[in-house]
DNA sequence: TGTGTATCTGCGCAGATACGCAGATATGTA
DNA sequence: TACATATCTGCGTATCTGCGCAGATACACA
């Protein structure tokens, strides 16, 4: 139950929840990108993925000096749920379609853009 | 934003994730009631369900000496994923178990028990 | 080896949170 | 009015949280 709890308290800072919600609808991305996104220094926001990450939300992947970060797998109903509801309740959202929006500009001014869109 | 991670926040505590699956599942409940389900004291109780009360994820209706308590209609389509979470997710974990049988146990021990199973 | 970029972490502070306990409040009944 | 029941609230304390800042770390490349 505390487990399960834990997953909600991850997302119950609103840093944390737009960024879950970013990955969760752009997929991996790393976080320099998620940075200019949110508008936030990048030591905050690594921090924030650090926090997510040991609640199990969200695994990392490291290319370089890069690290990116993307929703783990549901490993229960619950992440089920919660990542559904990530993807299809906040796409017209203020504030997601700004961070959306600044995501894909940062990704577009830089040179493994296309590679970060596959 | 912050209205949705006050949400999740209001679930990110054991206690009261306890209390929202246990007022999901059966409904509308008082406070003596949901106190007995968990085994904790009613002062903890009543300041849990106050917390989720100010997020607008549950209701109160006075009766006499009773409040009861219930999950608010949803407002949204975010409150709408958790409750069907709620609802879908957690019927088997042992916890939820466990207070279900001793919420439905306080409940026919007393008189309103007809009452309150409508 | 040294330099530059991206990311992470230690620290101290301010404010939030959860707790138990005691007492206050609201209501019903006599 | 007085008393009982159910619920809520104030208080003090311990713990947790989020923050900015500075510096550490990891890696690529020369």
């Amino acid at each position: 139950m505390n487990e399960e709890a834990a997953l909600f308290k991850a997302l119950s800072d609103p840093i944390r929840l737009r960024l879950a919600i970013l990955l969760a609808v752009r997929g991996e991305t790393c976080v320099c990108f998620l940075a200019q996104a949110l508008r936030e220094p990048d030591s905050k926001v690594s921090r924030h993925l650090s926090i997510m990450r040991a609640s199990g939300m969200v695994e990392a992947r490291r290319e370089g000096t890069w690290m990116h970060y993307r929703l783990a797998d549901p490993r229960n109903c619950v992440e089920g749920f919660l990542q559904d509801c990530l993807r299809g309740c906040f796409a017209q959202q203020k504030t997601v379609k700004s961070d959306l929006k600044r995501l894909s500009r940062a990704c577009c001014t830089e040179d493994e853009c296309t590679e970060q869109k596959k």
